[in-house]
DNA sequence: TCCGCTTGCAAATACGTTTTAGCAGATTTT
DNA sequence: AAAATCTGCTAAAACGTATTTGCAAGCGGA
């Protein structure tokens, strides 16, 4: 139960003063005239006993505090957990630390979390936006601190963001879809209203309306409950025989759409053609593998973070935090689940760059 | 840009001291004799400017953050994924933040972030321990800082744990394999050593013991490169063609086991019949679903938590920390991939409680 | 009237750092 | 020889809160 070593019980023990301890640990040792010859020694004593500083005590006085927020919808999503994935890789290489959060989409939590960032000081911010939060993150940015929107933003607000362009990804599923000969698409997405959501359902109608085709649009309600919107979805097939092909605009509503088309025994392609936004395991080795429209998370993670470590570095007092806005290609992953006659063509595999 | 409030700016405002208003607003103003109109002024002018107490500051008087520090294999596997999902769900009602990290099951980066965790004076730690970390956790225990292990635990540590009984979901899946009929039952594990994986091989071995049957078992070796595991299974597969059924100890060499049988164009349950461990979306639906040890994960992050937040309650001077163990029983999951005859006689996925 | 007890609050210290201003002596410049 | 500059370090003041101790006033009892 031995106390930890402060930085005074270095110094007292160097016969040094401790701002002399702290400037030689801080690296400021040349700019303060510290002799080499102390300097090693501090060093050398701080090395022997382990003396780690008081990360708290650090940030009170400094104001940083070394972490990174990272708000985003669900952690459990594959696609957010891989994006959050890389993107704590890099800030912890960089000397930065990350604290998850999930939203659930859910207003009132990304606003209480949001709230308990700033409390805890976080020097930067890399949130997946719900909606209504647009007085919150005002606030953040009025007090200029770094911040870092992906997924989707929010017009009405300045902001740096990185998303992917919705509309390329499923109007060229869509167009891939009419090319193999399917004729009647359905798109299926939720009833949410934010940015990328509805950009996705853009991309499909566009292509429909372009070739005069009917388009048929299911909306499922979110909620926690699978059963709930696999139950949703099943009726949406049912009722509407006349469709050869379903789009899912995201990878969990593609997840119930795949047990819904099971239970319901239609068989894909030949009942059905099927493709899906965000790559996924079960994607890949549902017999027969689905077609994706891929984003690219590796770009999205290293954008994100390239942004806000520039944003992050100390800056003279007037430059103006200059705002980036990345939007990045999805691809379009050809698997068996979208052909018409159920195999590919050349290659196994092939993909699309869409843009 | 204007300045955060402070308590001092609420206390200058009312005309009373720093020390009033912050005995009212942690709750002490009954125990200090503040009168309740001073109390209810000062709560109502902390409303009103919105003031929110510096945590930094505030920790660094009390020495308690109110955070919990999560240390898991890996975030992004589903499983690791949903209990800390579930864990962080509970800890936020009760007050207490949790900071994730993934150590890939490296014995270095695992040391890295518990130190990292110190230094920002977490309250507890919730920790899937990599091997080889025994040292720094007798330090963390040393200081008694509240500690549930899970997952897995240290043979040579008292720590409170919570794991699943490995064995029992094993042998419980060797046995109803071999009443099914298959006879010749091969185990795909890796090549780490931790308690858990090692127990789900015992249970494996432990029943073809009883029934003299020839054990054959492959440690994969622990890649990030999941193509090269892919292969290594694809190898130990054809090299096997006597074996009509396979075990996964879990759920990442499950998927990849799919993968390799789905590339040979071996059938299941047909050709060769499958249980994996951990329960998936992949696996429930995938054709055939594929029959799973599934962990109770509800039940883990519940035993962690209420563990966790029992210690960390304010105890008496000399309590003793009573070191907890919690061992849960999994549950066989019966889907197709396993029977036969290819059909669930029952029901269509029955359930066997095990232990 | 004096003493002790309660009530209601304030002063002051501590938490462990970083950082600025400045001091004393040595060295150079004028 | 005095003045200016440089060198190497330290004293002390923050950062924003929690908490212990104590002080003054009021009150009742003797």
């Amino acid at each position: 139960m031995k106390k930890r070593t402060l930085i005074s019980d270095i110094a007292k023990h160097l016969k040094v003063s401790t701002a002399t301890v702290s400037l030689v640990l801080n690296g400021k040792a040349k700019q303060s005239r510290i002799s080499d010859a102390v300097a090693q020694r501090v060093r050398a004593y701080v090395d022997e006993v382990g003396y780690k500083p008081n990360q708290l005590a650090k940030s009170l006085r400094t104001g940083k505090t070394q972490v990174i927020g990272l708000v985003v919808e669900d952690i459990s999503n594959p696609f957010f957990a891989m994006v959050a994935w890389l993107i704590e890789k890099q800030a912890f290489e960089r000397g930065y630390r990350i604290i998850y959060c999930s939203t659930d989409n859910n207003t009132e939590k990304t606003k209480e979390l949001i709230s308990m960032f700033q409390e805890r000081h976080v020097d930067g911010y890399i949130i997946v936006p719900a909606k209504g939060i647009e007085e919150d993150l005002r606030t953040i940015l009025r007090e200029q601190i770094p911040t870092v929107l992906f997924d989707r933003f929010l017009p009405e607000l300045l902001t740096n963001y990185v998303v992917v362009d919705g509309a390329a990804g499923t109007s060229a599923a869509t167009q891939h879809l009419l090319d193999e000969g399917f004729t009647n698409i359905a798109f299926v997405t939720t009833d949410s209203t934010q940015t990328q959501m509805e950009e996705r359902l853009h991309g499909y109608a566009r292509v429909l309306e372009e070739h005069s085709l009917l388009q048929t649009v299911k909306r499922v309600a979110e909620t926690k409950d699978a059963a709930k919107a696999i139950a949703d979805i099943t009726a949406f097939i049912q009722a509407n025989r006349q469709c050869d092909a379903i789009i899912f605009s995201t990878n969990y509503l593609g997840i119930y759409g795949l047990e819904a088309i099971s239970r319901l025994e239609l068989s894909i392609p030949t009942a059905l053609g099927v493709i899906s936004y965000d790559d996924h395991d079960l994607f890949r080795l549902y017999e027969p593998a689905i077609t994706v429209i891929a984003q690219p998370v590796e770009r999205i993670a290293q954008h994100v973070i390239d942004i806000l470590l520039e944003e992050l570095k100390p800056r003279g007092k007037v430059t103006p935090l200059s705002m980036q806005q990345v939007v990045l290609s999805p691809a379009l992953v050809v698997r068996k689940s979208s052909l018409r006659n159920g195999t590919v063509s050349a290659a196994p595999s092939k993909k699309y760059r869409t843009g």
